[in-house]
DNA sequence: ACAAAAGTGTTTAAGTTACACCCATGT
DNA sequence: ACATGGGTGTAACTTAAACACTTTTGT
């Protein structure tokens, strides 16, 4: 009501905003769901574990903000980097959200393969892989890092948030071959819907389902067979051109939120 | 690489930002799917349609800022806009999209059943419904608005998306009842599939589908028949309290994109 | 020999599609 | 009478779910 355009945009009056990026970077490790996140050192919430981020440079968009940060956080080259799944999830902007002053943040999500811990240059010296909700079937053996309580800011809701969608985006879409390395087995490329699903599912009607759909996986020709540990050696697959599935693979209990 | 967290997060150095929200607002209206838009009265872009929206203010959320510019665009009272179904979209934050300065908008959808012409103070006065997109399987007789070629900045891009997410959500939310008034035939949650996606639907498999879902829509019990014109009276339903559709009601043809 | 995981086959239930047909109302 | 849209029924087809069984490896 109160509102006016403004007619010159006087960035003084109307920037009253900064806009950060903040990443929530999911991988299958051991038969669980881990999540990238850093050890803030400084208030608020130092000490606290949040997701990895940082401020939009004034030359660059959001998604840019965001791979670049998520070459930083993971070590990995920019050429490495710029191959990951990159997905905008949703805009976080309570006022309150940072004490210090008004962040609004653009959250993204990325799904990475079981990647070598994060080293190299940059924040990544603190970034570290935790395990992260609902975990599979078979959770991995001895102790293992505890999910933590809660993390700074609203970065458990926008955990949570990321978590739904990737559950989402794993019914109708390809997006499960993103965690996966170049060539994967079907057996791997079903533990990551077991394992961001949080259930089992029958192996042979998953792999009825995956290879009924056109280009979701395209068989490597070699004499390719590879041993994932024990067992029948596995074929090998490579991500498809197809980008959505249909018809979609629904999880049981018909479960969504 | 060259970035550094800031000590004191400096609102002068860290702030060059305005943020932003637009609305896609969409109805059904004679077949065919409508937005509101509103003509630009000034450079840039002067002259031309684009969405509804403006600045977030300090203290508000993106989504209050939404819900303000949603009430005031429509006409509508608070009352009555507080119960409208709106929904985060996209942020949009490329570097160039307002010539003027950095403006980063936050974007969402908005359904809306056929309301009156929007009129009412603030802004109100020059938004408009056009017709948008793939209309349904008969389009309304007569010499209608045209659907405008470009739209200011990038709105053209937002509004393209929002078609695509709302037509997606049909698929498995409830979200159809939201254009329709409080009580409605199936005839009309019918024709919002049909108008949205652009297709002809089965009426008895529609019907049939709609009901076998638990909570997607609830029978008004009165002695409840209705015309909507011509053809046998109809009964009424109201939104029911499920929110997720399973299993999902798949558009034909199969297409997603 | 046994466990573990891959891969194939089969049976049964459930859901979808495409119709034919009757009902109630306006013109 | 006829057009129009609501509502019911049904058979053919497609898809999903459950489970038995064989194959190939490591221990």
């Amino acid at each position: 009501m109160q509102v006016q355009q403004p007619e010159g945009y006087d960035p003084r009056a109307f920037a009253p905003f900064a806009v950060t990026v903040d990443l929530a970077v999911f991988t299958v490790r051991d038969g669980r769901l881990h999540v990238l996140l850093v050890r803030r050192g400084q208030e608020p919430h130092a000490g606290r574990w949040a997701l990895p981020g940082g401020f939009v440079l004034p030359h660059e968009s959001a998604e840019q903000a965001a791979r670049r940060e998520l070459a930083e956080e993971t070590g990995l080259s920019d050429a490495t980097a710029a191959g990951l799944h990159l997905e905008q999830l949703a805009t976080y902007s309570d006022p309150d959200r940072d004490p210090r002053m008004r962040v609004v943040s653009v959250a993204y999500t990325a799904l990475v393969p079981d990647l070598p811990e994060p080293r190299g240059g940059g924040d990544a010296a603190h970034a570290q892989w935790l395990p992260h909700g609902a975990h599979g079937p078979s959770p991995a053996p001895g102790p293992v890092d505890r999910p933590p309580a809660a993390l700074a800011f609203d970065h458990d809701t926008i955990l949570a948030d990321a978590h739904r969608r990737v559950g989402a985006k794993l019914e109708y879409t390809c997006l499960a071959t993103a965690f996966c390395p170049p060539e994967f087995t079907l057996g791997e490329l079903r533990q990551v819907y077991e394992t961001v699903w949080g259930v089992t599912l029958d192996r042979p009607n998953f792999r009825r389902k995956v290879l009924a759909t056109p280009g979701f996986v395209r068989a490597v020709d070699g004499p390719p067979r590879l041993t994932g540990g024990r067992g029948k050696p596995a074929a090998l697959y490579r991500a498809g051109p197809a980008t959505v599935l249909h018809p979609p693979l629904l999880r049981p209990e018909g479960r969504t939120g």
